[in-house]
DNA sequence: AAGGCGTGGGA
DNA sequence: TTCCCAAGCCT
């Protein structure tokens, strides 16, 4: 992995804060493009958070975003720069956990801090048949604690690499492969038959289902939208006007609420849906409804943008993905 | 402490 | 299709 070959803090930094509950293969080519637009940290603190959130665009926990724009300015401004080299300090950034601040440690600085991500979760939970949940102070705290007492001190980087490599390739989720595994010999879980029962979890997650009824205004080049605020998913990033409506509306209805929403009356104009799409996070099914049209409007709430900076605006993938389609199938000039 | 926060890939 | 979930952190 390209972050492996360098000892920079602040690439490695980077690269941890990309990998939060995040593939490899989905990160890799968004390491390469922040770093490339951002080689030092003093670049990424005099961006804009609108810059910042750009080039996170995709990607998804945008929060990791805006918390590595917060910590490069406190790199700046207390550190002069230099990235901090002690635990504590690199624990006190914002958006960096035990987790990130064990591997920067380790990493970077060769210190004796033992990772606990969810691979080490899963390998240690195994080997040693623990099955108290791991979503619960408990189990956290043993593995945590086993976790650390595993640490080979003299080799804190290579041990942490390892271990993470081990439970990404061999100790995998599903099918993993104990056949093979060189550890199998002393694996409890394995010699109980309790491979596929561990790590335990004692919750699931509800799923909360939301319609999204998004208007696409589109006039002389320019498109109407606005930021999402604060207390709701996708914070800071760029959406057309929207109602949220708990189900699916009457024509009447609709109309009444986006005369309400855009300031001006449009009852008269018949609304077709141009696209139903859905989007499945974590803990939320968002439906999404797309309705276009042509109008005049001023609102403090909403900004007009040219259709060619659409590109440098962080949007949810959900929105963009509907631009992608109406651009790229020629459908645009017969909607408007 | 528990719930909120994205996205894409694999089974 | 649907479900699960991946190198977590914040409030």
């Amino acid at each position: 992995m390209p972050w492996k070959e360098t000892d920079d803090p602040y690439a490695i930094w980077l690269s941890e804060i990309i990998l939060q509950q995040t593939r490899v293969a989905q990160g890799i080519k968004y390491y390469h493009k922040i770093l490339e637009r951002f080689p030092k940290v003093q670049d990424l603190a005099n961006a804009s958070e609108d810059e910042v959130l750009s080039s996170w665009k995709g990607l998804g926990y945008y929060s990791r975003a805006r918390n590595l724009h917060t910590a490069a300015k406190t790199i700046v401004r207390d550190f002069g720069g230099v990235f901090p080299n002690t635990y504590d300090d690199i624990l006190a950034l914002k958006g960096v956990g035990p987790y990130t601040a064990a591997a920067i440690s380790s990493f970077a600085f060769g210190l004796p801090y033992a990772v606990v991500d969810g691979n080490v979760y899963r390998v240690l939970s195994r080997y040693f048949g623990i099955s108290d949940p791991i979503d619960e102070r408990v189990g956290r705290l043993r593995l945590q604690q086993l976790a650390q007492e595993c640490l080979v001190t003299g080799a804190p980087g290579d041990y942490n690499q390892a271990i993470m490599d081990f439970g990404a390739m061999v100790c995998t989720p599903a099918l993993p492969q104990c056949v093979a595994c060189p550890m199998s010999l002393h694996c409890r879980a394995y010699h109980e038959d309790r491979v596929s029962n561990l790590p335990v979890k004692a919750k699931k997650i509800a799923v909360r289902e939301r319609h999204f009824l998004y208007f696409v205004i589109i006039r002389d080049q320019h498109i109407l939208l606005s930021k999402r605020g604060r207390g709701d998913i996708w914070q800071g990033l760029y959406e057309p006007p929207l109602i949220e409506a708990k189900e699916q509306l009457s024509n009447i209805e609709l109309a009444q609420k986006a005369s309400l929403l855009l300031g001006k009356d449009i009852s008269h104009r018949l609304l077709t849906p141009v696209e139903r799409t859905k989007q499945k996070l974590t803990h939320q099914l968002i439906r999404a409804t797309f309705y276009h049209f042509d109008l005049e409007v001023e609102h403090r709430d909403f900004q007009w943008f040219a259709l060619t900076d659409l590109d440098q605006l962080a949007m949810p993938r959900i929105v963009d993905r509907h631009f992608k389609k109406m651009f790229s199938s020629g459908l645009q000039a017969s909607l408007f």
